[in-house]
DNA sequence: TTGGAATGTCAACAAGGCTGACGTAAAATG
DNA sequence: CATTTTACGTCAGCCTTGTTGACATTCCAA
């Protein structure tokens, strides 16, 4: 614990390149680890990461028009779209046509779809808390501030918008 | 800064649901921010993420054969395989014939290959140091032993072996 | 009423994963 | 020495998930 000199002290005088690689392939292998839980439960369904994507930000904003989840997921609206019909047809979310503008659609979980979300989310939260236990509550609020930190101001944005408020 | 009751203190009691779910937003859309400056270089270019990946691997561990990069990057030698064939092809890597056995192959950058990794590491390393340096050293080691931690045993083992020692 | 915004859909394509099968060379083993 | 195993490469085919471009529909708003 605490062997790397250079995490020592008040400074980061000492950030070498060879601390900022550790700090990327750390980043590497242990997105690995963040996704391979949730990977694991979809492999036995049809579906795969995009899904549980669109699952995740529908639960957690509820009534989300298309387009606000196409600027959190980043990704465009045909991609999502054919993510989305798939989890219409299988039932898991429900598409309701907004009703003071009509064009939208407002996106929910069923209850199928709610219950597919808790499993993932839980397998996710899993492996999340067990590496927060080991670490300890200093090490989780370093980690949060360097992961807020690392991310494109615009996704910050987006990032922050969810964190506390709801939409 | 230090908003969150639940990460004051000495004990992780109140690791709620939601502080999880925090966590795992944060890392989704850090590492978004995490590959967006490779990945712009690399989009001017033919290559991808993969491409990246493999460079960043061969200058990481010079002379690795195919086998041990494969385990490294978790992928079949198929998959590997059509990169390197045109990372080689475009003399961005070299691939010797193993002396002790001959059915091994080592793989190394040429100055050209050597190149595209510095320009492609020094973008991520960038981002990477300019979080550093706002989040602080403290921060740091939090955020490398949450990482760590939420590493797979198996893949933790790899970051580990690579983390100090030379292979 | 007309322009533009939001959504959906079709087609085509690319990257990068995967499996399975096969071939070759060379090391390891009986 | 004969056989088996290992390391690597390659071909073929498939899937997911991303991309662009084109076009239709609906309907709010100027």
């Amino acid at each position: 614990m605490m062997a790397d000199p250079s995490l020592q002290g008040e400074s980061l005088l000492f950030l070498t390149d060879e601390q900022l690689r550790k700090g990327i392939e750390a980043m590497f292998f242990a997105y690995r680890g963040f996704t391979a839980d949730p990977d694991r439960i979809l492999a036995d369904l049809t579906y795969g990461r995009a899904h549980h994507r669109a699952l995740h930000f529908i639960n957690r904003t509820r009534g989300t028009t298309v387009n606000n989840l196409l600027s959190i997921l980043g990704v465009t609206k045909q991609s999502l779209n054919r993510v989305l019909r798939t989890l219409i047809e299988d039932g898991l979310v429900e598409s309701r046509v907004g009703r003071k503008d009509r064009r939208e659609r407002h996106l929910y979980l069923t209850s199928k779809g709610a219950e597919l979300e808790r499993q993932l989310s839980e397998a996710q939260r899993a492996r999340m808390r067990s590496a927060y236990r080991a670490a300890g509550p200093q090490a989780v609020a370093g980690f949060r501030q360097v992961l807020e930190a690392m991310m494109d101001d615009s996704i910050k944005a987006q990032y922050m918008a969810l964190k506390d408020g709801r939409s």
